[in-house]
DNA sequence: TTTT
DNA sequence: TTTT
């Protein structure tokens, strides 16, 4: 039964993206993206809860995070869960989830071109929107390429 | 049966919230929302696609887009498609799609503290971050109030 | 700037796919599609609320909706919102809003095999899901080759 | 920041879910719910693909689970990831990702109504799709009085 | 009419 | 452990 597992994130990546050049021109990236919701709780106290999700990018999408995210960067997120499963040492069942990202797109980029550095930690990242646009326009075959069929390397 | 009704849209206001206090406490927001995608076509060139929406708001919501969204805010927005069916004046039957809003959330806003006075049209949006917490926090009957009722004034 | 225009829908149609073979290969089908949604009212009466959406797929998922949709299949639905806009005898500004389908499922279709062929108009569909999954791989690049660039031949 | 953590699910249940009637009147369901998605690899073999979900849910939408939900029942979720994090025994940090539901819809259930009760484990659910939208309008402050304020008893 |  |  063909069925539906989406994931919809809005939030600001923790840390820059760390991102593994495999073999074979494979790229991965990973990102620690917080979604934080707010409200008041039965004192009328303002609450804050943050969620973290470990986000997992391949190829296309991994490089162009690599070059264009930073820490504290908003994201719009599309993806799916996806969990890995293992036995530790002890012989326990272990899960871990991460989120495989589809695709993403830059928010609030509006003071981060070329002439609005962000402060990031490391290189700058400039003029991440027409670069997006160019990205999604140029792998026009990326979403299926990966979608389903996992085959990754390891 | 059941079913769903889901939008979920990311883009920027055409122009300032029009909003109308109506009897009996009630208000109604309309907002023009452009969604821009971006891609080459066959021959390589860059063609940018837009989509405008109208979106409807009530009330609390109306309340917060009128005080913070102006011309040019990114939001993201979830909602379900509402349409208004009538006759016109030939007999012909009509037809209007709207997004009647459910929440919304303000975009980018990371610099558009008191420190960073948005120069919109009209009034300055001040701290919109915290207020649409407070907002959310204050009124947390405000979904379902609104969702699927739709007793509305007109 | 890259925005998100996203249509979840869960519902029944309301007639069998309306489906027009056109030159160069090209294949449209047109669904009516009915989302509902039941509540009380303010008196404690069961209300039910009807949406229509007009539903257009091309190509591979307009001949997969031409083989197994029929009227009162429920699907699953992943679009956007599309619109056209022209002017009417009279000069007036008119817009028709559809829902681009990219991704669609069948649901609940545990008893329409062929051995539980539904009483469809028409001709029965047959074991609809093992060809919808067929159908998704043996296509692979069918989301991309459509979406965004919608270079249609009307 | 406020953010967006949404997850939409389309799935069958593993198992019947497991319910537990807390004190104060609480009550909490789990759900495994399975999503399956199919494709064709490389050398054109068809391969199934299956992510299994722990769902909980609370209260009123609990209660509709324990009444109409079976193994194999298949349901549209719409929730938000939500971990729980802990040191284990020999001090390591560990995490369990669970999709707390905030609502949810049968699917498929065209079939299940008392004319054609469906063999399920244990007992029959019977109308379910009446029920629930009774259910959906008998509690209409259901979504908020739980969304966000997550002040549950464990 | 937005945004880049 | 579901579903097809």
């Amino acid at each position: 039964m063909a069925g539906v597992n989406k994931v919809i994130l809005v939030g600001n990546l923790g840390a820059d993206p760390e991102v593994k050049h495999l073999e074979g021109d494979k790229v991965v990236a990973n990102l620690r993206l917080a979604t934080t919701e707010a409200y008041k709780d039965r004192t009328g106290n303002r609450v804050e809860n943050t969620e973290w999700h470990d986000l997992e990018l391949w190829d296309g999408q991994a490089k162009v995070a690599e070059q264009y995210l930073r820490k504290g960067s908003q994201i719009y997120v599309e993806g799916k869960i996806k969990s890995d499963t293992w036995q530790d040492d002890q012989g326990n069942n272990r899960k871990k989830v991460r989120i495989r990202v589809l695709s993403f797109t830059m928010l609030g980029s509006k003071n981060m071109g070329p002439d609005n550095p962000s402060s990031g930690s490391g290189q700058t990242a400039a003029n991440p929107e027409s670069v997006r646009g160019n990205q999604m326009a140029q792998q026009p075959s990326f979403e299926n390429e990966e979608d389903g069929s996992d085959d990754l390397p390891f």
